[in-house]
RNA sequence: CGGGGAGUAGCGCAGCCUGGUAGCGCAUCUGCUUUGGGAGCAGAGGGUCGCAAGUUCGAAUCUUGUCUCCCCGACCA
């Protein structure tokens, strides 16, 4: 018996379910420990608690800069669509028919039985179906401003709720109400409306690489994967350290056809009647789901500094001692200072958490919620002008003790700007690396393709393949056979390199490289 | 929407088969001790057992319906 061989120190985790022991499990884990969000009793739609719709809040925020800057304004449609505007479109009727909550009625009567009914009486003449996007009144509206090529191009964004009556659920990630924005533009011609597809698409990229710190391949998706009644379809596409693909955000090039349904027509400089081309993108909660399944680790989320409601957690030791008053004043003189200070190029959030209650709980809340930065502060760092910080993203020593750095609070103050930029692009580097070390490439054979997707495989990710780009039953036949192996087509890279030899579906010759993956 | 599983205290669960009026762990509250890193001991509070009907003297437990959640499938900008 040899006494002095230890066991290793054991981390405690946070959470009690490890992502790769469950990922869906973990997934969900997170989402409750992380008071991100919780059921509502109405199936598919959750309630967003403060940490999670914080989130949101900062999403909105910096993504509603980046959408201005682009001189596109906000306005708001109504949240109710008459069925007969949704008609007009046939393939967009056809995308959307299955998933639609329709309100019939007007008003409630007593139905005898102590509870309400809808009033047979108060039918609708016309039902009113609540929107699952809203290119219809929006196109509507356009009709009515748009005279002249002088009109054009006209841009609008709205930040709204939509919903689609979805039969599977999960938080963020498919629920049946979600809040996004969708902008709508139209424009005189193809090269310029194709030009602001594109710019909302790079909006989204350097949006989701440099603010969610989370990277994205920016391509165009496959016809079978295009909105309901677009020309085009652009996305972009994050993996999930599940190694499964999310589709992050969308902008589509919808051509002349809703312009067509809806009626929206200029006259050109040269006096003829022409039919404006539109475009619609947008993103949505689901980024929150993103951002969970790209950062999250075995304690938690791990909430990237830009998007992070606090960014700093100052948690004071409280001993409910006369020593507490002279802690807080001490926790309060870092709070005034740290918010004088910037980074990530906006003023520093913190929170100064003086609920009652043991430092070392409220710790742990915090690192499940992943708040970038902790400071806890006991009397001793009061006495002697110094902090404990402990940095959300490596919380963790070689001995499996909490990673807390002793440090000045001058010579914390001084570095913070610099450590949450630290942190930020420290998660990013992360992220890119892990999701760089998954895509394979050279596989030329479906053989080959299904070999590599073998269920034994739990994590595969992605797979750049050769294509040729086959349209109709060709491309049908190739999406039954990926469908059969659970894979769908994800995207083709904007900045792909040129492809060269053989489709691996018709072996013919590949004219783009395409990821194909599983997907949420 | 099809197949499967589940809903009992804030969280995680036992009890259900074989009906008798609800329990455990963590969390919470109080007290004492402890005090620089997820404290210990003692005590306490908290539940119309998802909801609704039915069977029964009696239902968390049996029956039916319904709602919600999870997994698989279909579907999914």
């Amino acid at each position: 018996m040899n006494q002095k061989t230890q066991k290793p120190a054991q981390i405690r985790h946070a959470l009690t379910v490890k992502r790769e022991d469950d990922f869906a499990a973990w997934y969900q884990q997170v989402v409750s420990e992380g008071e991100m969000a919780e059921e509502s009793g109405v199936r598919g739609c959750m309630v967003i608690k403060p940490w999670g719709y914080g989130i949101w809040e900062r999403i909105q925020k910096i993504m509603d800069a980046a959408i201005k800057e682009a001189g596109v304004d906000n306005c708001y449609f109504p949240l109710f669509i008459p069925l007969s505007y949704f008609a007009k479109e046939a393939d967009h009727v056809e995308g959307f028919a299955k998933e639609m909550a329709v309100v019939t009625h007007h008003r409630l009567i007593a139905d005898g039985k102590g509870g309400l009914m809808p009033d047979p009486e108060a039918r609708l003449e016309e039902p009113l179906i609540v929107r699952p996007t809203s290119e219809t009144v929006i196109g509507a509206a356009m009709a009515r401003w748009v005279q002249s090529w002088r009109d054009l191009p006209l841009m609008v964004n709205q930040w709204a709720n939509v919903v689609r009556w979805e039969m599977r659920t999960r938080m963020f990630l498919r629920t049946s109400e979600f809040l996004w924005q969708e902008g709508h533009t139209a424009h005189a011609d193809r090269d310029d409306a194709m030009k602001e597809t594109l710019r909302a698409l790079e909006m989204y990229r350097s949006f989701a690489e440099n603010v969610l710190a989370m990277p994205v391949v920016a391509g165009e998706k496959p016809e079978n994967e295009r909105f309901p009644g677009a020309v085009a379809t652009y996305s972009i596409e994050a993996m999930m350290q599940d190694g499964k693909a999310l589709q992050a955000g969308t902008s589509h090039y919808l051509g002349t056809g809703f312009a067509e349904a809806a009626g929206i027509r200029y006259q050109s400089k040269e006096g003829a009647q022409e039919l404006a081309h539109t475009t619609s993108w947008g993103v949505s909660t689901r980024m929150i789901g993103g951002v969970i399944m790209t950062h999250g680790d075995d304690d938690g989320l791990r909430v990237p500094p830009a998007i992070a409601p606090h960014q700093i957690i100052i948690l004071p030791m409280l001993r409910e001692d006369d020593g507490d008053e002279a802690l807080l004043a001490y926790c309060e003189e870092i709070r005034r200072e740290l918010l004088k200070l910037s980074a990530l190029g906006e003023p520093i959030r913190v929170l100064l958490d003086k609920r009652p209650g043991k430092a070392t709980q409220k710790r742990w809340a915090w690192v499940k919620k992943g708040a970038p930065i902790i400071l806890e502060i006991g009397g001793r760092d009061a006495a002697g002008g110094m902090v404990s910080a402990l940095r959300r993203d490596r919380i963790w020593r070689e001995d499996a003790k909490t990673n807390f750095v002793g440090q000045s609070r001058e010579e914390f103050v001084a570095g913070v700007a610099a450590l949450l930029e630290d942190i930020q692009a420290s998660l990013h580097r992360e992220a890119t690396e892990k999701r760089d070390a998954n895509i394979t490439r050279g596989l030329t054979t479906l053989d080959q393709v299904a070999e590599f997707f073998a269920e034994d495989k739990r994590y595969p990710g992605w797979v750049e393949l050769n294509w040729s780009r086959p349209t109709g039953d060709a491309l049908e036949k190739v999406v039954e056979q990926l469908k059969a192996l659970k894979l769908t087509i994800r995207n083709t890279a904007l900045d792909a390199a040129p492809a060269e030899g053989l489709c691996p579906f018709t072996g013919e010759a590949a004219v783009e490289r395409i990821y194909v993956a599983r997907a949420y």
